[in-house]
DNA sequence: TAACCAAGCCAC
DNA sequence: AAACGTGGCTTGGTTA
């Protein structure tokens, strides 16, 4: 107690030299105590619903295991990569891709590559996802629930992303499934009390309305301005479909194109990630930067500040120091340039969802609410309210995440309600 | 036995 | 030679 109370001086100092005293007063400090709250609150697991899955799965990942081993012919560890890579690629003689530093790569993309060549790998891969969401999910997170209240309890680190994101542990509940068909069955045990809802608000492909307005490209602010979506455009152009017909799958597989090449995606990536010829994945991202030419002024420019001042800032004051790009190794020097330009986008997504949790939870709080805030996922926040309040409290929501920090284009959110996670998403 | 690392994969 | 970013958890395999 005595060490902190003579560090205090020193570091206030050092936040007003560096320009976050109120980043620190306004934000970061005020938002413990909502975290608190949070971690207090917990949510309530349908174990029943969880115990269903996991007795339906478990017979079926012991096939599976059967299989893979009688297809092998011999015995072996389906968890070791090394076992797995030995008999695939030495006993089976199958295509072997890429390597790792302990030899040929076993992950997702090279198993589906080789689907075709023999019945193992689709076992495999089935056997893969079946055992991550039991060894991950259905397992441990029943046994983690609360003797007292019943609920499930996670921590919330303030402290460890070095853009200013937030992180859960133990468990880590900002990564529960929902690709997968089998992942939203999951997601869907994450449920509300006994006549009340689950609140799920989302906002809108956020990083891009930041970089549309950081940027000030106006190719981009149009295109928000007419409410289109950007991610759902980039999968119609690059999967050449109609924007109406795509899935939930493809519209994610846009996400990641999108990001990916703001964000410094080479084309040997790019290539690697969709499946397709080096050439053609250059071509995708030398038309999409050239559509957006203040976004690649926007990107040249701060990487140029992050030479000179050797850290970057977000809206809100936030600096990540980029010692990276100061180094003579250029490997590191490129890495540098990539994490400068994501730290501005995902740290300013960062600023404004913390100061919508600090802003809602104080307006539950005046107006006397039962309405509670229960989870951040980065750019989502998740709430239990009694039924009765659900209507009111979506609007409270609304309008206070979407005015945590004025932009051009605005910010928007997707907000759902429902019994549970899943449906309270859809 | 505990601590660590690499691979892999869950999410945003 | 490397080649979007931010995290955490589980496993097998290795070291202290
Ligand atoms: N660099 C990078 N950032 C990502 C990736 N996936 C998600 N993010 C960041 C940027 C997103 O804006 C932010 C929130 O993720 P979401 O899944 O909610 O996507 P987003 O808000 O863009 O679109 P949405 O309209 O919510 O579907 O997280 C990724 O693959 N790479
Ligand atoms: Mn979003
Ligand atoms: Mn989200």
């Amino acid at each position: 107690a005595e060490a902190a109370r003579r560090l205090a001086a020193p570091m206030r100092e050092r936040l007003v030299e560096r320009g976050s005293e109120r980043l620190y007063d306004e934000i970061e400090l005020p938002l413990t105590a909502v975290l608190a709250a949070m971690e207090d609150a917990g949510v309530k697991i349908d174990t029943y619903r969880m115990g269903e899955i996991t007795a339906r799965l478990a017979d079926r990942v012991e096939e599976l295991e059967a299989r893979a081993i009688e297809l092998a012919g011999e015995e072996f560890m389906l968890g070791s990569t090394q076992q797995v890579a030995r008999i695939l690629f030495e006993k089976l003689e199958l295509t072997p891709g890429r390597k790792g530093k302990t030899g040929y790569s076993t992950d997702t993309r090279v198993l589906r590559s080789i689907r075709g060549e023999h019945e193992i790998v689709g076992v495999l891969e089935e056997w893969r996802e079946l055992s991550k969401l039991i060894n991950t999910y259905l397992g441990p997170l029943p046994s983690l629930i609360s003797e007292s209240d019943g609920r499930l309890h996670t921590t919330f680190n303030q402290t460890v992303a070095s853009t200013g994101r937030l992180s859960t542990t133990n468990p880590n509940l900002q990564a529960i499934p929902i690709r997968t068909e089998l992942g939203r069955e999951i997601r869907s045990a994450f449920v509300a009390e006994p006549g009340c809802r689950l609140i799920s608000a989302d906002y809108s492909q956020v990083e891009l309305r930041i970089l549309a307005h950081v940027s000030g490209e106006p190719v981009l602010r149009e295109a928000f301005a007419r409410n289109e979506d950007i991610h759902a455009r980039t999968a119609a152009e690059v999967l050449d479909k109609d924007q109406a017909t795509l899935t939930k799958d493809e519209r994610n597989i846009a996400k990641m194109v999108n990001f990916g090449i703001i964000y410094g995606i080479s084309s040997f990536g790019l290539s690697e990630n969709l499946e397709i010829p080096r050439e053609q994945a250059q071509e995708y991202i030398d038309t999409y930067l050239a559509r957006f030419p203040h976004v690649q002024d926007f990107i040249e420019r701060t990487i140029e500040r992050a030479e000179r001042d050797g850290h970057v800032t977000t809206l809100l004051g936030r600096r990540r120091p980029v010692p990276e790009i100061r180094v003579r190794n250029r490997q590191t020097r490129a890495l540098g340039e990539r994490l400068a330009v994501n730290s501005v986008m995902q740290g300013t997504a960062a600023d404004v969802i913390k100061v919508a949790m600090i802003r809602i939870h104080d307006r539950l709080r005046e107006e006397g609410r039962a309405g509670r805030l229960v989870l951040q996922v980065h750019d989502e926040l998740l709430l239990e309210a009694p039924e009765t309040e659900t209507s009111a409290v979506r609007e409270l929501v609304r309008r206070e995440m979407c005015a945590a920090y004025p932009l051009d284009p605005p910010l928007a959110v997707d907000i759902g309600a429902g019994d549970d996670w899943n449906s309270a998403k859809s």
